[in-house]
DNA sequence: CCCAATTTTGAACAATGTTCATTTTTTTCT
DNA sequence: AGAAAAAAATGAACATTGTTCAAAATTGGG
């Protein structure tokens, strides 16, 4: 009857994740320290490392939930229209709106650096993949004659893009645009875009 | 005769910024050592604190040299074309070039985070908003009826949206896109979105 | 050449990620 | 159930860093 050990290894795990989590919403991810988690996770640090392999570690599967999060966001807004043109705006806006309300646990998903020369594992890599797809599937009825390749490109392209605006406009460092301007430029951006399709 | 003083001390302050660019142009900003800037510019730890507040501080330093010399590539790609569409392909593809091949160096710029509440300071955010000039200047023919205000915001977005595939793209966390492609598709992006302008 | 002011120094401190010998808990065996 | 073995949890100790500051070295003026 050893899955009790398995079962008390995995509640330390989640502890430890949403403690990271919370504490990572609150305070952003340059105030996470491993002593915070372990008290938060009501353990002792070297526990953290029995379950984890380091910190980095634990953001990663930190922001895997995120990338659950924002799978059930796009997912949302895809539904939440029909024409192709219509969703793609939809999707903008509520990554927008996740990385508004989220601001902190959003942003650690792009700022989180692992240390030089530590690739992201492989399954961090493919859930970020997963979201391009949602992008992908409008896209490709605006252009249907884009082949795979093509369109997958297009796809991470166009995310970059509104990622960058997000981005840029949000961490707001330098290059402030008024929070209650950029939804509305976001969707004459999209449009733009879209209406450049048209003509090529 | 008290200017030899300030003279060894501007001298110390640029022996430690240009230790410090070189360090993070090699290794990147996460590997960036108040000691190793120290070594290398030939004085004491201490003596850094003598001539800049922090380490941030001297990044800080570092990142407004950067920005002069994106300020001087962006003047030359204005330089380089006479229509505006053509100047906007431009100075996406010369950014574009500036950040593959001073990679760390350009990351460096928009990956460094100052502690928690303490602003940019007013010196150094001016500095980037001069290139959102070089955006303006053509972005202005093309669109005439824009007042000042909204040119301003349009050039922010389209910085931020060249940023951000330049950024995805080069940093390749995950979204990556073939190098040799992102040039190709930058150039088609900024000509769907002038497109785009026209059928407003 | 000497003294006071200034500058430079680097050892010491504090914060933090990580390790590992020791203690505590759990499982297994009789 | 109780003891021995295995596993897990612990937190003190270590290594690495940014930063400070008392002491030493340097400098400029008289």
């Amino acid at each position: 009857m050893s899955g009790k050990r398995e079962a008390k290894k995995e509640a330390l795990r989640q502890a430890i994740i949403n403690a990271a989590r919370q504490r990572i919403a609150e305070s952003g991810l340059d105030e996470l320290r491993a002593r915070d988690i372990a008290k938060d996770a009501d353990c002792a640090v070297g526990s953290l490392y029995t379950v984890f392999s380091d910190v980095d570690d634990v953001v990663l599967h930190v922001n895997s939930s995120t990338l659950t999060q924002l799978g059930s966001v796009m997912e949302a807004a895809s539904k939440s229209a029909d024409s192709p043109q219509e969703v793609l705006v939809a999707l903008a806006v509520e990554y927008l709106k996740f990385a508004t309300e989220n601001r902190n646990i959003w942003s650690a998903l792009f700022n989180h650096r692992l240390p030089e020369g530590a690739p992201a594992p492989e399954w961090h890599v493919a859930e970020h993949l997963v979201l391009m797809r949602w992008i992908a599937i409008p896209l490709a009825k605006l252009r249907p004659n884009l082949d795979e390749k093509a369109l997958a490109v297009q796809s991470r392209i166009l995310f970059a893009a509104v990622h960058g605006i997000v981005s840029l406009s949000l961490e707001g460092r330098f290059v402030a645009v008024r929070r209650r301007d950029i939804e509305t430029q976001l969707i004459q951006f999209i449009n733009d875009i879209i209406r450049g399709f048209d003509k090529e």
